[in-house]
RNA sequence: GGACGUAUAGCUCAGUUGGUUAGAGCACCACGUUGACAUCGUGGGGGUCACUGGUUCGAGUCCAGUUACGUCCACCA
């Protein structure tokens, strides 16, 4: 399964381990999870990605910090299920499906419901699959026999269920109103499909002649070919320009219809010319407001959007060219009066991307109050669901407590149909806004119900419409689980955990996930919701189809690796929920941030690698875990830096922490780790070393690695589960997503000991930078004294003697109380001065201006802090503690500065 | 019109309840291939923390206002 050692190529390769461990974890179902299975259960579901979609950032994004979580849980001990699926997107099907027809010459008017929902069924298998192959690519450790479809069996119950209930509870009903029309789709959306868009329009002004001749109204439109459905002309009731004329009437060009001007509140007298035009059957307000005034409503239009046979002879024209038409007409009859340009806003169907129309039909709604109000009721009241980060709170109250009926049709064929059966043959076997019709979970009870009202000889047909997709989503956290059956999933992992989605969703899904469930279970669907932001591309624009702006991630994988794509994108998140960038050239598919990724796992292979070509084939097992008795201060150093970042990461991971955890990770191997520890410790690994602290070593080493990997694991899967297998030799199938989490052992954290460590490092680092100063070549040792007056000191520096030798080259340590005061190059590190001694080399000028630059930036500092404890308020109103703090420091800078006057006193 | 988010190094971003001289990665400069890694190592340069005012002994951090960019919601024809 796994290279040996010596082989390892000092390159890490990802394309082969992705896809190997992929297939692994699959083929023997790592991740299926067991109700029956130990530890608290956690659980989360997939947000649903439409069976239309493929892959992308967003994606990518959403699923590798689902991944994260529920992998981390998992390596906790939690019992734990994420249930993926996919959701059956009626409408985008539909688009599909109309564009494959239209090919052929033909709509979906051309071919029977039965044929296009196999030619639905047969596109579903054939391309269904895509996005679902496409998530695999990104390791998500989700339970594949598991997978559920919206238009499942067991999910077509749910969703016929959830009609019937409502429908008997009064909370569904069908009515006459005025919808949002999608001319492309030729179906109702409901309002937030609807997408407002500034565009730049214009504003027409007409004027309609009073009837009795005494002159003319000025009205104003962004529509003018809805004027052909006028019913009335209306004013401010307090407008005193108009209250004679209110009563009157005035003669609607071009249909010459004779209609009624009225007053009304909801006309702004301040706008325009104070006179509004009223199209009750195309607007919403005006819909309205003709119901106030029982004004008529005239329909002008087919449901493909052109106009119909109350458009006279406009009739049969695209909405659009008859606006052409009308305007031209008006003015030649001399009723146009001016043309403005004007700014103003227009409401795009979000799936059609082409204008809506406000169109009075016959339609299924949700009675959404009491739902929206139960939901209410549990945010309020029991404080759920928590949101991450909480600012999402407020947007997601305001909006239930706005929330108006939900319009659930849609005169589509591809989704659920209407359990609605029409006794047609009462009302001459059409469907007529009269036709009686019985709700039922299907057509045997729709018979039995309808002839026990009716008779048995009656002729029933089911409602041709389906529901929205958005209906039987909001069953997703449920459904899947086997409701309305009571299962031994519903009763391990419902309600879920935590839901992982994008703030665009909380409206679509979010909500409707939180009423449906609390209307059917009782209970909130999820604990927390984990709202996250937006990836943006490399110049920082929302990625859309339409500006055809999308980076790849399949694209990033196979350059850099799904590990590197997914740690790229965690350590990108900062606070929760902000948004990220993602750095990328689209002229070499480059991107500089996944690179990055990409070498750190390329330095935590080449460091495995290293480790464990040092262990004499042994396991960290075979190894033991470090003998306690034998540990070297190095040692005892790294461990416990172990687990002080082992206790970080896990407390930011339970609280969403992710991109803090990554970066802690990131610079725990990298710095801690690889940089320090290994480099330290060197010197132990030889042959020849003494077997005690070899061994130590090697178990050290084992010991932090394995915990590493670990740690890492929940971010980047591939290569530690694969370096984990070679690590510990692996024979008998245990996999590395199933080991435990490393809790940090908070009796091996040392706070003194790195402190120690961080004076060591400072002066390795001082050493270093009067090497690179005086242009001593690396490889060249020399010969170092450290001074301090304090012995406290000193005996840290013996102690990390042989580090600093080490780390530093330095062939001749000495440490002393006292300095001598020859010319040497100098820096200081605390309260210790560096001093290396180069007879001969000492450049002068080189030196002096070394001190010089040390100095001022000490200086600058005495100052600053000077000043401060000068300031009589500082030290009588500050803490105790703080003003000590700064006295120290004080004091230690004052230390450093006497120490560098001194040395350019002896230049 | 309402609500929210963001503004810190050339770029991408950290910066906990206010408290040393504001940090990291990338990019840049210098040196370097000693047996893990050049997808690397060591060292270095680089910031008036958007602006104005306020609170405070002390403000990147708190408050008020301003500006810029972004997002959502609602929209007057």
């Amino acid at each position: 399964m796994t290279a040996s050692i010596p082989t390892l190529p000092s390159q890490y390769d990802p394309s082969t381990t992705d896809a190997k461990w992929q297939t692994y974890w699959e083929e023997n179902s790592v991740f299926k999870a067991d109700p029956e299975h130990e530890g608290d259960p956690y659980c989360v579901v997939i947000p649903p990605p439409n069976v239309t979609g493929s892959l992308h950032m967003g994606h990518a994004f959403e699923n590798t910090l689902i991944d994260l979580l529920v992998r981390y849980q998992r390596m906790r001990g939690r019992n734990t299920l994420w249930l993926p699926g996919t959701d059956h997107a009626s409408i985008a099907v539909s688009a599909i499906l109309d564009r494959e027809l239209h090919a052929q010459n033909k709509t979906r008017r051309d071919i029977d419901r039965q044929d296009y929902l196999t030619r639905a069924w047969e596109w579903k298998e054939e391309s269904g699959g895509t996005i679902v192959n496409q998530l695999r690519k990104l390791g998500v450790s989700v339970d594949w026999s598991r997978e559920r479809f919206t238009m499942d069996e067991g999910l077509s119950t749910a969703v016929v269920t959830a009609f019937k209930r409502l429908y008997d509870e009064k909370l569904i009903y069908r009515g006459n109103y005025m919808v949002n029309w999608c001319p492309a789709s030729q179906s109702a959306v409901s309002d937030i499909e609807v997408e407002n868009k500034e565009v730049d329009g214009h504003l027409w002004h007409f004027r309609y002649p009073i009837t009795d001749g005494s002159g003319y109204m000025e009205v104003a439109t962004t529509r003018p070919e809805t004027m052909l459905g006028d019913t009335a002309v209306a004013v401010n009731p307090a407008d005193e320009r108009y209250t004679h004329l209110v009563g009157k009437t005035v003669t609607l060009p071009i249909m010459n219809r004779e209609i009624p001007i009225i007053a009304d509140d909801y006309v702004d007298a301040t706008f325009g010319t104070g006179c509004v035009k009223i199209t009750p059957a195309h607007d919403p307000n005006d819909f309205e407001m003709g119901k106030r005034h029982n004004l008529s409503f005239i329909n002008i239009m087919n449901k493909d959007g052109s106009l119909n046979e109350n458009a006279g002879e406009f009739q049969g024209q695209d909405r659009f060219e008859a606006r052409k038409n009308i305007v031209k007409r008006l003015d030649s009859d001399g009723f146009l009066v001016k043309i403005e340009d004007y700014k103003h806003s227009v409401p795009y169907s979000d799936r059609g991307k082409v204008p809506v129309e406000p169109l009075i039909s016959t339609q299924w709604f949700v009675k959404i109050r009491p739902m929206a109000d139960r939901a209410l009721d549990f945010l309020d009241h029991h404080h759920e669901p928590v949101f991450v980060p909480e600012r999402w709170t407020k947007v997601y109250r305001d909006w239930l407590v706005n929330l108006k009926d939900w319009c659930i049709s849609r005169q589509l064929w591809w989704g659920h149909q209407i359990p609605a059966w029409y006794v047609i043959s009462e009302t001459d076997g059409e469907i007529t806004d009269k036709t009686p019709f019985v709700v039922a979970a299907n057509d045997v009870d729709a018979q039995a119900k309808a002839e026990a009202q009716f008779g048995t000889d009656i002729q029933l047909l089911q409602d041709p419409d389906v529901l929205d997709t958005w209906f039987s989503s909001g069953l997703w956290p449920f459904s899947t689980m086997g409701w309305p059956e009571s299962t031994k999933d519903l009763d391990t992992y419902y309600p879920t955990t935590t839901l992982v989605t994008g703030f665009d969703i909380i409206f679509f899904w979010v909500a409707r996930m939180t009423m449906m469930a609390g209307h059917f279970t009782g209970k909130m669907p999820f604990q927390s919701v984990y709202i996250h932001g937006l990836v943006r591309d490399e110049n920082n624009k929302k990625m859309s189809k339409s500006s055809n702006n999308g980076i790849d991630p399949l694209i990033l994988i196979r350059k850099y690796g799904t590990d590197a794509l997914r740690y790229t994108l965690v350590r990108e998140v900062a606070g929760a929920g902000q948004d990220i960038r993602l750095e990328y050239d689209r002229k070499t598919d480059e991107s500089g941030s996944v690179e990055a990724s990409r070498n750190f796992t390329n330095k935590l292979w080449n460091a495995s690698r290293f480790v464990m070509m040092n262990l004499d084939g042994q396991t960290p097992e075979q190894l033991g875990h470090p003998d306690e008795a034998h540990l070297e201060l190095s040692d005892r150093w790294i461990l416990s830096r172990f687990h002080q970042v082992s206790r970080l990461v896990g407390t930011q991971l339970d609280q969403f922490g992710m991109g803090e955890a990554a970066k802690e990770l990131y610079e725990f191997t990298w710095g801690d780790f690889c940089d320090w520890y290994i480099e330290l410790v060197k010197s132990r690994m030889h042959q020849d070393s003494a077997p005690e602290s070899r061994r130590v070593v090697q178990q050290t080493l084992a010991y932090v690695l394995d915990g590493i990997l670990r740690l890492l694991h929940p971010f980047m899967p591939h290569i530690t589960e694969e370096v984990w297998q070679t690590l510990n030799q692996i024979t008998d199938g245990r996999v590395l997503a199933l080991q435990r989490y490393p809790i940090a052992d908070d009796a091996l954290i040392n706070p003194d000991l790195e402190k120690q460590f961080e004076l060591l490092f400072g002066v390795i680092r001082t050493i270093r930078n009067l090497r690179a100063e005086a242009g001593v070549k690396p490889s060249m040792a020399i010969a170092t004294i450290l001074q301090s007056e304090q012995s406290a000191e000193r005996t840290i520096l013996t102690d990390g003697q042989v580090y600093i030798q080490d780390l530093a080259k330095v062939a001749d340590l000495t440490i002393s109380e006292t300095a001598p005061t020859e010319k040497m190059f100098a820096g200081v590190c605390g309260t210790v001065q560096v001093l290396v001694p180069l007879a001969g080399v000492v450049d002068v000028d080189a030196l002096r201006g070394k001190l010089e630059k040390d100095l001022g930036k000490i200086e600058a500092e005495i100052k600053s802090i000077g000043g401060r404890l000068n300031n009589p308020g500082f030290v009588t109103k500050a803490p105790e503690a703080v003003v000590q703090g700064a006295r120290d420091t004080l004091a230690e800078a004052e230390k450093q500065a006497q120490i560098l006057q001194d040395r350019l006193a002896q230049l």
